[in-house]
DNA sequence: ATGACTCGTACGACGAGA
């Protein structure tokens, strides 16, 4: 089983970049992040030419996440559910129903797909919302998942995780991605039984997913690693290989990420294709 | 060259991204 997830900044914008990656690299599922469109509007008929049955789970101009499969696409649940409070108050006063996870079963994985808040500033009242999110994240594991299956939590955490995964720590003191507070949830979600899957493969540092399209930073290697794979224990022990694809970082209106890909040994996973 | 921000909304800047 190939996973891959990619954040694609406007699906509208990156549809032939997609289409081109996907005949590719050839993964069995993708989950994308901020298509930015509504879900009428979700081109299905490209990605069904290619094979994929498609899920969506978004609502036009911001966030929204999909996750493309040719393994299958069963048991689709949209955001925390309304038993987690989904629909609510933020605290701008407006109702809250950002389109930032969805889960579906692809060939025996719960495979999850998530768009964590920004967080904007540390004193920006979307700190407290990212981390709330992050909370509420733990939480929906806690009542809705089991550490013991096969199960992967793929996307833009918008968390870099160590300092391995900015290209300059010095740099990002006192900013969002790599706070105590940042860090520390993020350290408590993968507590419930999750591991970063790219770190079974790569300990170095400077290998990252997203690159600010601005001042060169991409051609100066300047980036951070918040693009992650999770995954439980079944699927860790199966790990085989992986990568961050920077070719699609290149080239003409890519993304500002880079798709990561995990392979799996479907056998030692238990995952039934 | 991998090359110096991009996207949605809407038609003029501006909010958001990270």
């Amino acid at each position: 089983m190939r996973l891959a997830t990619w954040n694609v900044n406007s699906l509208k914008v990156r549809l032939p970049r997609v289409e081109e990656w996907l005949a590719y690299a050839q993964p069995d599922v993708l989950c994308l992040q901020e298509t930015k469109i509504a879900d009428a509007a979700f081109p299905t008929m490209p990605f069904a030419a290619l094979g994929y049955e498609v899920a969506h789970h978004g609502d036009g101009r911001w966030n929204g996440v999909a996750i493309l499969s040719r393994v299958g696409l069963e048991h689709v649940t949209e955001g925390f559910g309304p038993a987690a409070g989904e629909v609510g108050v933020s605290l701008a006063g407006e109702v809250a129903a950002e389109r930032r996870l969805l889960a579906a079963t692809c060939g025996g994985m719960r495979v999850v797909t998530v768009y964590v808040p920004n967080g904007r500033s540390l004193d920006h009242e979307q700190f407290a919302a990212k981390l709330d999110w992050l909370g509420r994240l733990q939480a929906w594991l806690a009542t809705s998942a089991s550490p013991d299956v096969p199960l992967a939590i793929c996307g833009d955490f918008n968390v870099a995780p160590d300092d391995r995964d900015v290209y300059d720590p010095r740099l990002y003191v006192g900013t969002t991605h790599t706070s105590p507070a940042e860090r520390e949830a993020l350290a408590s979600l993968e507590s419930w039984g999750l591991e970063d899957a790219f770190r079974l493969l790569y300990p170095q540092d400077r290998l990252f997913t997203w690159w600010d399209y601005r001042a060169g930073d991409f051609h100066n290697h300047r980036g951070m690693r918040i693009d992650l794979v999770l995954v439980t224990r079944p699927l860790a022990a199966a790990v085989r290989w992986g990568l961050i694809d920077r070719n699609a970082r290149k080239g003409k209106q890519p993304s500002d990420h880079a798709p990561l890909l995990i392979d799996f040994d479907d056998r030692m996973a238990g995952l039934g294709r």
